[in-house]
RNA sequence: GGAGGGGUACCCAAGCGGCCAACGGGGGCAGACUGUAAAUCUGCUGGCUUAUGCCUACGUAGGUUCGAAUCCUACCCCCUCCA
């Protein structure tokens, strides 16, 4: 029995930040029952990327070792609107849009939990209900000087800047919900931590043995810097097509690829072990990524799609192939029957300026139908040409 | 309320009457090398059918001057210290 449990907390500490309290959650693993194992979410966002999924793939792999995963979305909170003042107020969702978001959650998640073993809860089930006397009853098992612990309320407030009443009471909220879903343990990124201790504090004061709380990375986005986010720019958002799915995999560094391989790849840790050894031995880093971007393709797009995307990879760029979805551009000649080749460029989208073009074209980027040209007084008569600049930017391009 | 410092291109940051379309760094883009990776080296990084040309730009609006990012005036915004 103690094998199984130091077996688990092994796979349960794969990838993780930090298991507060390592002690207890081996206790509550020694009894030999399903753990309830709760995730929140915010209903107003729930265009998932990889990102999102490494919290996803913890619970999966909890769902895996025979524990109940309860996937928490916050509408009440949603409903009300973002607190944290700084970007501007979000409008508060309707009924509806909490609703289609959720759906929209299931679709996505169930690609990487089973949904037999998944339970969905809404937090409006009971704040919902909980009236003025029930909050205030639970504002009183907290206090001001432990919310001012929480780094961006402390400095907020020795800075003098305000902090509204109400964002005291989201994490309160949040830990409330660990008390009504009677939560063994609860998952969250780092930046969470204090809210999730929270839940163990108001757990306790609620008569319950506090849940365990284990944080995991932001996962850093492309750029392998910055964690990701949409508004980076730096994200695989899991809805995106196969192709471009693998085609940013393989864009990020070797150094990263490792941390995708901890964070969102489902082999064990021995085989990415073996893998890392293949490299020191010389491996090719890229192969080995294409074992990754296969992986997660898969995963996003169904078995078999990521061999067809790799296939799609190689041909395209290794034969330095044009790609077959280029856009389709058609520009007018002017008045001399031609088009001059930086208006081309420009009117195809492909640079940003005439200016632009010019340079381009100084620099020996510009290729049509797959030859180099620096012609600056260039001009294409009516016809079809495709038009390249740089390595990645193409066009079909019709002049009439 | 008082005293001082500052607002320059995507970001940071020089410049403080002409040599400024504006040093340098970051980021981005392109070329070489590669594995569409990283690292490295090189170039580019306001617009105009690339022009010894024109236009637009140094918080905003005016002014001084042959000429202003640079001097003056007013206004707006940010920061620091004191009360």
């Amino acid at each position: 029995m103690t094998a199984a449990v130091d077996k688990q907390l092994q796979e349960i500490r794969r990838g993780a930040d930090e298991i507060l309290v390592e002690s207890e959650l081996r206790e509550k693993l020694k009894r030999g029952q399903p753990l309830r194992i709760k995730a929140g979410f915010d209903p107003t966002a729930p265009d998932l990327h990889l990102g999102h999924t490494v919290l996803i793939n913890k619970l999966r792999q909890f769902q895996q070792l025979g524990h109940e995963v309860i996937f928490l979305i916050g509408d009440f909170t949603g409903m009300i609107g973002d607190p944290s003042g700084k970007s501007a107020t979000r409008p508060p969702l309707t009924r509806e849009q909490v609703i289609e978001n959720a759906r929209t959650y299931e679709r996505q998640i169930f690609k990487i939990l089973d949904p037999e073993r998944t339970r969905i809860e809404f937090n409006s089930t009971w704040m919902g209900e909980m009236r003025a006397a029930g909050l205030i009853e639970l504002a009183a098992k907290h206090t001001v000087a432990r919310m001012l612990e929480r780094d961006d309320f402390a400095k907020r407030y020795k800075s003098e800047q305000p902090i509204a009443i109400h964002e005291f009471l989201y994490p309160l909220v949040q830990g409330y919900d660990s008390v009504a879903l009677h939560a063994d343990v609860e998952l969250g990124g780092t930046d969470q931590k204090f809210n999730l201790l929270v839940g163990r504090q108001l757990q306790q004061s609620y008569g319950q043995t506090p849940q365990i709380v284990l944080t995991m990375p932001l996962l850093e986005g492309l750029d392998g810097v910055q964690k990701m986010s949409k508004s980076l720019g730096n994200y695989i958002g899991i809805d995106e097509p196969a192709d471009e799915m693998f085609g940013k995999l393989m864009s990020i560094s070797d150094e990263l690829m490792w941390r995708y391989f901890e964070l969102l790849s489902f082999e064990t840790a021995d085989t990415i072990q073996g893998l890392h050894d293949q490299v020191a031995n010389g491996a090719n880093p890229r192969d080995i990524k294409f074992g990754l971007a296969v992986e997660i393709v898969d995963r996003f797009h169904g078995e078999g799609a990521g061999a067809k995307a790799q296939q799609a990879f190689v041909d395209r760029f290794r034969r330095n192939e044009a790609p077959e979805d280029m856009p389709e551009v058609t520009l007018s000649s002017d008045e001399t029957g031609e088009l001059g080749i930086a208006r081309v460029l420009s009117g195809a989208g492909l640079t940003a300026s005439n200016s632009e073009a010019f340079r381009m074209l100084g620099q020996g980027a510009v290729r049509i139908d797959g030859e180099r040209t620096e012609d600056r007084q260039l001009s294409l008569d009516p016809g079809v040409y495709v038009v390249q600049v740089g390595k990645r930017r193409f066009a079909r391009v019709t002049i009439k």
